[in-house]
DNA sequence: ATGACGCCTTCCAGGCGA
């Protein structure tokens, strides 16, 4: 089974990007983020065309996730309890045997901005609604996390250390999730590689080799020991056929 | 030092992203 994280930036303008992509891949299960389109404008028969059920948690403009799977996939949780007000950023369904949520976490945008305190107290309401749902055996939590995990995970290494995404405080958060039992799979299966998932559109950052690795998929124990490999997947951070693609990779993992 | 690119929106300059 192949299961998937990608943020799309914008649904509608990366449908033929994310058609070509679904076509070439085949995963089974896809966690999308940053939609940014109304949930009456999801474009549900599209997908079923491809032979994919979506579950979307989206809202005008800004933000918004979604769930494809080539088996219809049950909501379990729409939005973060108790930070409703931040936008719609997660969605927690029940599909092909596993609990499997997509996140886009806040940004945050500087550290003396009022949004940072707001991205802090967000991961600490993730942590707990987590914490409530520890339970479940197979259980997988993709998404943009918008923290770096480590310096190995930032193009310019531990000289990052201290900027946004990259702070005291955020890793802190990020580890309180890790904590609860739940593992990075591509750091687990490759704990030494340097691959990144986003990279600045401005610049030429991707093909400086500029860029982070953000775009994560966590698993618990009975997750971790079916994973055969995790692939982030560049080929489709790439312009292709003359479409423009978002400025995240997708991100897939295999198991048994 | 700054902006750089691309998305969104009561249509177009401005907010936002990471």
């Amino acid at each position: 089974m192949r299961i998937a994280t990608w943020n799309v930036n914008g649904l509608r303008a990366r449908m033929d990007f994310i058609i070509h992509w679904l076509k070439s891949r085949a995963p089974d299960v896809v966690g999308l983020q940053e939609l940014k389109l109304s949930e009456e404008d999801f474009p549900h028969d599209d997908f079923r065309a491809l032979g994919y059920h979506a579950v979307v948690h989206a809202e005008k403009s800004w933000n918004g996730v979604a769930v494809l799977s080539r088996t219809p996939a049950e909501a379990e949780t729409r939005g973060l309890p108790g930070r409703e007000d931040d936008g719609a950023r997660l969605l927690r369904v029940r599909v092909a045997g596993l609990h499997f949520a997509t996140v886009y976490c806040p940004n945050g945008k500087t550290l003396d901005h009022p949004d940072f305190p707001r991205k802090l107290a967000w991961f600490d309401a993730l942590r707990d609604y987590l914490a409530g749902v520890r339970g479940d055996a197979a259980s997988v939590i993709g998404g943009d996390f918008n923290i770096v995990p480590a310096a190995l995970d930032a193009w310019q290494g531990d000289a990052a250390d201290g900027s946004i995404f990259c702070t005291a405080e955020e890793r802190a958060r990020y580890r309180s999730i890790t904590d609860l039992g739940l593992t990075d799979l591509y750091r687990h299966l490759y704990p030494n590689e340097q691959k990144f998932s986003w990279w600045d559109y401005r610049g030429g950052a991707f093909h400086r080799g500029m860029g982070l690795r953000i775009d994560l998929l966590l698993g618990t124990p009975a997750v971790v020991s079916r994973v055969r490999s995790v692939e982030i997947d560049r080929e489709y951070r790439k312009k292709k056929e003359g479409n423009i693609a978002s400025d995240h990779a997708p991100v897939f993992a295999d198991l048994d």
